[in-house]
Parts: C-alpha cells; sequence; structure tokens
RNA sequence: GGCCUGGUAGUUCAGUUGGUUAGAACGCUAGCCUGUCACGCUAGAGGUCAGGGGUUCGAGCCCCCUUCAGGUCGCCA
C-alpha cells in the first residue's frame, strides 16, 4: 500500500481517518511510557506517538528507533491533548496514533544533524551532501529553482519559443574562458570541448528560422571559482529573429515582472531603468551597479589637476584621474583602524593608497594638508561633504584601477554601513558596452562581449578609425550589483564580421577554421537576431536572498573545482589512457 | 598564479603570557520518567589540537613547509 500523503499534508481536518506515512526520523523523544517520533518528509513533520495503548512490540520498535531512521508508519489521526499542541508546526494539532510500522532502512549516527546542518562547516557539508539536502531550506531551495524553471519555461512558450537541445560535444573555440576539453576515442588526438554557451548553435538555429529559442542547459568554464562562480553552470539561454535591442530587453521585463510577482509577490516597475556602460562606470565604477543605494562617485579631476600634491595631479596628467566617495554620516563609526582596513581592501584592486577625508569633531584628512584652500573647499563642495561625512579619494594613472576600487568601496560600504534594505531590489539594464577592450598583456584589440555582437549603427565608421570608441549593441541585466545576465543583437552583416574579425587580429583564415561553418551559414540567408542568457543558478539565488549560488545548486563544486562527495576529477586508469592516445606529463620533472 | 581568513571531541565553539590530566554545549551510549516537541533527570564514552618539521626545559598556542575549506585579485570573449 502506498503512503496516503506526505507528512504535512495532514492537519485537523483530517482527525479520525486512517493514513499512512513514510520518512525519516528527525528525532525520538521517549518518556518512558510514551513515546514520539517526529517523522520529517519533503513536506515537513508529522508527529508520531506511542502509548499504553500501543502493542508491546510496537513499542518496543519505537523505542530503539533513532534518527535518520526511515519508517513507514499506520494510524488513525488523533487530536493532540489538551495544551499539548505545538503551535509552532503546521501539523501542531494533530498526531497519528501509530499501530502498525516497518523500519524501512536503519540508519547509523549521521556525522551532524540533519536541523542543524546549515551551520557545519561546508566541507563537511558537502561531504555528506545528500545529508545535508535533506535540511528544509536546502529543499526549499532546489523546490524554488524547480518553479522558476517551470515558470520560465511556461512564460518563454507563451511567448512563442521553443526549447531547443544543443550539443554538449562542441568543437573548441578557444577565446575568452578556457574550455574543458574532451578527448576523443575514435579521433586520437583530437577533442571536443564542453560549451562555455550554446551561442554559435542558437544563432544557427535563427538561421534554420525557427525564430524564438530558449533552452535551460548546462554551461561549461574552465576558470577559478567565486561564491557566485561554478566551473559548470546553468543558464537560461534565449534568442530571437527580426528584433532589436528593445525587443530583448521588454520581451525579458516581462519574464522578470512576471517571477518577481508569482515568486516573491513583489512589483517591479518596468520599463527598467537603462544605463549607459559609460555612466555606469562614471557614476558607480562598476558595469554592474547596485543601485539600491546612491552613493555616487564623483570626478575631482578637473579640481586638482594643478595641485602641488604629485600623487593627484600626476594621475590626471598621465591619462588617469581622481574620484571620490562620500560616505555620508558614518565618521562616528569609522576609526583609523578601520581606514586602514579600507585602504588595504582598496589596495587589492590595485589601487596604490585611499586618500581621506574625516568629518568628525575635528576635521581630519590624509591629504588636506598637501593642497590649497581653494582646492580643498572646491573638493568638498563637489562632494556636498558636510560634518560626518567621510570622503575617500582614490587617484591612479588607470581609471580602470580608480573605478574598480571605488566601485568595489562603494559596494563594501553601503553593506557594511546599511545604506539599503537587504531584502529591496534593484533591476536595471546595462547597455552600450564597448565593442573593444584592451588585452593588458597583448596591447591587442579584444571583443569586450563575444565577436559576433553587432556595433551600433551609428558607430559603425569608427570601426575604420576608432575602434576603441565603437559602442555594441550589448545589454546586461544587473540585478543588486549581480550581473545575472547578459546578451547582444548580433551581426548578420558579413563585411561587418569580417571588420571585426579584422579588429581583433583575427585572420581570414583563423575565422575560417574556427567558425568557419557560421560564416557558411551566413552566406544562405540571415535574419537579424539577437538574444540573451540569464546565469540561472544566480537568478534563483538573487531570488532567495543567497551569498553563494552553491546553496541553490545540489552537487556543487568546491573553490579547487573538485566535488568533495564523490572525489572528482580523479585519475583514470592506464588502458584508459592508451585508448586515448593520452600520455601524461610529470609536472613536477617539467 | 597572488593575497586574506580559518582547520581543537561526531557537530558548533572556548582555550589566558608558551606551563599540571585540553573544556563547554549539542549529539552519542546506558538507566529513570505519561503529553513531549530545543522534553527532563542521572551516569558514561568520546581528542593524531589538519599533517610534517623546527624553536624551547616545556608547544593547541611561536616559526617554516604541506594540505584542506571559505573569501578575493588575476582570470571569467
Amino acid at each position: 500500500m502506498q503512503r496516503t500523503d506526505y507528512c504535512a499534508s495532514f492537519g485537523a481536518k483530517d482527525i479520525g481517518t486512517r493514513v499512512k506515512v513514510c520518512g525519516w526520523v528527525q528525532k525520538q523523544r521517549d518518556l518512558g511510557s510514551l513515546i514520539f517520533i517526529d517523522l520529517r518528509d519533503r513536506s515537513g513533520i508529522l508527529q508520531l506517538a506511542f502509548d499504553e495503548n500501543t502493542p508491546k512490540e510496537l513499542f518496543s520498535m519505537a523505542f530503539g528507533v533513532r534518527a535518520e531512521f526511515v519508517l513507514s508508519a499506520e494510524g488513525v489521526i488523533r487530536p493532540r491533548g489538551e495544551g499539548a499542541v505545538n503551535p509552532n508546526l503546521p501539523t501542531g494539532q494533530i498526531e497519528v496514533a501509530v499501530d502498525k510500522m516497518e523500519i524501512l532502512s536503519e540508519a547509523e549516527t549521521p556525522p551532524f544533524e540533519v536541523l542543524n546542518s546549515m551551520d557545519v562547516k561546508e566541507e563537511t557539508r558537502l561531504k555528506y551532501r545528500y545529508l545535508n539536502l535533506r535540511h528544509p531550506q536546502l529543499q526549499n531551495n532546489l523546490r524554488f529553482r524547480h518553479k522558476l524553471a517551470k515558470s520560465a519555461r511556461d512564460y518563454f512558450d507563451t511567448q512563442g519559443f521553443l526549447e531547443i537541445e544543443t550539443p554538449v560535444l562542441i568543437k573548441s573555440t578557444p577565446e575568452g574562458a578556457r574550455d574543458y576539453l574532451v578527448p576523443s576515442r575514435v579521433h586520437p588526438g583530437s577533442f571536443y570541448a564542453l560549451p562555455q554557451s550554446p551561442q554559435l548553435y542558437k544563432q544557427l538555429l535563427m538561421v534554420s528560422g525557427f525564430d524564438r529559442y530558449m533552452q535551460i542547459t548546462k554551461c561549461f568554464r574552465d576558470e577559478d571559482l567565486r561564491a557566485d562562480r561554478q566551473p559548470e553552470f546553468t543558464q537560461l539561454d534565449l534568442e530571437m529573429s527580426f528584433v532589436d535591442e528593445d525587443d530583448v530587453m521588454s520581451i525579458n521585463e516581462g519574464f522578470l515582472k512576471k517571477i518577481f510577482r508569482e515568486e516573491l509577490g513583489i512589483e517591479i516597475p518596468t520599463p527598467l531603468p537603462r544605463l549607459p556602460w559609460k555612466e555606469a562606470m562614471e557614476n558607480y565604477g562598476s558595469d554592474k551597479p547596485d543601485l539600491r543605494f546612491d552613493m555616487k562617485l564623483i570626478n575631482l579631476s578637473s579640481i586638482v589637476e594643478n595641485c602641488g600634491f604629485k600623487v593627484f595631479s600626476g594621475a590626471v596628467a598621465e591619462g588617469g584621474s581622481v574620484r571620490a566617495i562620500n560616505v555620508k554620516g558614518v565618521a562616528d563609526r569609522m576609526s583609523r583602524k578601520e581606514i586602514d582596513k579600507l585602504t588595504d581592501f582598496v589596495k587589492t584592486y590595485r589601487a596604490k593608497g585611499l586618500a581621506w577625508l574625516k568629518g568628525g569633531e575635528e576635521k581630519t584628512s590624509s591629504y588636506a594638508k598637501f593642497l590649497t584652500e581653494e582646492e580643498n573647499v572646491a573638493i568638498e563642495k563637489a562632494c556636498g561633504f558636510e560634518k560626518g561625512d567621510v570622503l575617500f579619494v582614490v587617484a591612479d594613472t588607470k581609471n580602470q584601477v580608480v573605478f574598480d576600487s571605488l566601485g568595489a568601496l562603494r559596494s563594501k560600504c553601503g553593506e557594511q554601513f546599511g545604506f539599503y534594505d537587504p531584502k529591496s531590489f534593484s533591476l536595471l539594464w546595462v547597455t552600450d558596452f564597448p565593442m573593444f577592450e584592451r588585452d593588458e598583456e597583448t596591447g591587442k584589440y579584444k571583443a569586450m562581449h563575444h565577436p559576433f555582437t553587432s556595433p551600433k549603427d551609428e558607430d559603425l565608421p569608427l570601426l575604420d578609425t576608432a575602434p576603441e570608441q565603437v559602442r555594441a549593441k550589448a545589454y546586461d541585466i544587473v540585478i543588486n550589483g549581480w550581473e545575472a545576465g547578459g546578451g547582444s543583437v548580433r551581426i548578420h552583416r558579413r563585411d561587418v564580421q569580417q571588420k571585426v574579425f579584422d579588429i581583433i587580429g583575427l585572420t581570414k583564415e583563423e575565422a575560417e577554421v574556427k567558425f568557419g561553418f557560421l560564416l557558411e551559414a551566413f552566406r544562405y540567408g540571415v535574419p537579424p537576431h539577437a538574444g540573451l542568457a540569464f546565469g540561472f543558478d544566480r537568478l534563483v539565488s538573487l531570488l532567495l536572498g543567497l551569498d553563494a549560488i552553491r546553496d541553490c545548486i545540489a552537487f556543487p563544486k568546491v573553490q579547487n573545482a573538485c566535488e568533495i562527495m564523490t572525489q572528482c576529477p580523479a585519475p583514470v586508469p592506464q588502458e584508459s589512457l592508451d585508448e586515448l592516445a593520452i600520455a601524461l606529463v610529470n609536472r613536477e620533472e617539467k
């Protein structure tokens, strides 16, 4: 006989009915001639009761039950005694008077208590991930993830998208992130790659005329992990034909509106704000600004460009800048020690130092003495500096360093000083990314997004004259300072594609080898098309308020890309290597 | 590849200036207990102080190396 229903599905309405339930023992409480067992399944907890009416044999079975035993129990649902109701439990009004029970599986004492497992250190949690996953919080996270995936499929289905699977064994095109390689047995010395994204296939699906494609799919990047990055992760990927940027953004705003409403009960105002990349950098020092609080960067370069303080004037003279953030009203919470810590913090972003002005009882500063009275006044005025504020200034010959360090400092201060409600959300599009950036090492141009991203029409002439000024039809969806997704309008003109390849130094021959199939496909009629991919793990985490995407992934990998539970990756037998014609090099000797 | 933080009982942690036999809570084992739900009471077991080396009369504590985990910079078109 199957169970009647899940544990937490029962309530006062079921009093008097006979039920069968199955699950894990959360807790056994032995009061002598009374025993209670909290039985847990994915729905919650139901109390099983054993008392003087329980047959002796059954009672001693209940006596021997331990945590995480798997049971099936039958009996009649009855109300709990007067004063014995547990208001903290959804099923707290009732219990099952058990008259039949089977121990389906015994359990050794687990390495940690399931109920406390979210406080156990990550390493142990992951080694016994299947136990950790019994915790209601992780059960809830994965259930939410399922709902979000279903919601996405439903939404894009109503919008005419077809879910089409693309291959996982694909050709390696080593641009950008490192590929995971898979050796071919049939073709010794040749390798497949695992996709970093289904990018080229979804573009080909547009050439094929499917018009609207979506897929929830695994992607792989052999790069170092972060709290928001796993080597294998899931994208909610889509592509559309005969559309422009606005169409892609608005259809995805519809999706975001729907999931925020249905899953969180939050109405997000649409259309979402759009912030050109340049403004995002200038104002927030980041291409993924957290707009839950204001605190903009202020450019002080024009004030200090001729000042006597070489750190400032020199930075401006060499093409960099001097910028500041004014952290309002925190002077009494910002000791000298705190400031030193923040100085170390910005140094991790390659800033050489952190200049400051603190409006405590007495105004103190690390830099004011090097400037004239007029310059100091001008800085304070430009920043709206008042008593109680702390002003941080970063100067560097590279603007990127100024942006990176102040942008990070802004986020850190915003969080540390509670400048926003952590339960609130800010969503925006960052648009008009540069097409190209310079590779620091080689000095060559490379595509900032990817080389199939279309330049803005009005910037097309700049491809020949000033590539660094060309803006792309690219857009990122940014939620609470996380890049939740990104996409672009693709190039569908062969001449433009060729120019882009030229600029990033890809010869015709190289392009032919790497992307020949795409270029050839483009000869046979290609619609204008555009798309977007959400980082699905990130989207789930953001909506759930998680700090790390690990907590919405059933079996995540740890920082060195291992999976602790199964101990992978792992060496393979020599025969396997031989079959694949692979010889290992001893790295020690190398 | 770099930097920061951490590793003490099964779990979460405390551990004074380097000084006797390394503690607490939870969990576990056993006994008692009729309304518990963080049950209660009594007793008990449980430690390679991550591993290795060094300094010292003496190291959980100081130094070096290794390793594991977390965060992060680089990296992530």
